[in-house]
DNA sequence: CTAGTTGCAAAGAGTTTGCATGGCG
DNA sequence: CGCCATGCAAACTCTTTGCAACTAG
């Protein structure tokens, strides 16, 4: 059986998630922050992404892929929005969340989960812009 | 000013995925199942995806991206829910979605792009398995 | 004929892996 | 001390680009 040890680098890029959770990063990003060797990072992130800690995903233009922190305490109970022009992050409210979650298990007895899924568009202010 | 030429290869890949559009490819696939190049579909789907009559995604687990044609006759209406697991893509109702969008409208100001969104989850034959 | 398009091969970018070294317990 | 984790470099995969040949109009 395995045994897992606690590495400096472990928390190092623990610690520099959680208080950036707010943003997301690519690789090279991370690598540029805090003295941890790529290939590491790539290991650690992929135990996170597996452990639903980080979620991965990209943004429609930019190369790559982006890692982000799951704040499973605030965000594990609704569903956020993306705006595909600025890149904001919006947190839509939970009653809400619920609702639709609600609907879409009733029409299709799907279950949606709150991590996986983005919900694409345009915020109210590159909207007026556009 | 440019003039766009009509070739083999650009009828050649809209047809394919024409007679696809209920599933997905990698270029790789593409390359297998029609006579053109990989740069060239590389550049063809890029102008697709940029003309929004094809939409790029990953598939978790999967390498690289995915590509489908977008059928906006039938799928600008509504959005999209995908299985986790199976890789099912379920077609929302359009009354559902409407419903879902003007929600997030009202609660945001936020306007939901149903050709960038796809909603996660299990299907109701996974959830049962898992 | 002219200008856009193609396909190859090479270059780039992002990610994974093998292996010797180093650190945790 | 033994085993897991790290970092480097090499290997790989995916994507983009330069360029000569080709083809639509």
């Amino acid at each position: 059986m395995k045994m897992e040890y606690k590495t400096q680098q472990k928390l190092l890029l623990l610690n520099f998630l959680k208080s950036n959770n707010d943003s997301s990063f690519s690789i090279e990003e991370i690598a540029e922050r805090i003295p941890v060797g790529k290939s590491t990072i790539y290991r650690l992130i992929s135990k996170l992404i597996a452990e639903n800690h980080v979620r991965k995903f990209t943004k429609p233009g930019a190369r790559g892929f982006f890692y982000q922190l799951i704040n499973c305490d605030k965000c594990c109970s609704h569903l956020h929005l993306k705006c595909t022009n600025c890149g904001k992050i919006i947190h839509l409210n939970n009653k809400t969340s619920q609702n639709i979650l609600s609907f879409i298990m009733q029409d299709n007895a799907f279950s949606v989960d709150q991590n996986e899924t983005i919900l694409m568009g345009k915020c109210s202010k590159c909207n007026k812009l556009c």
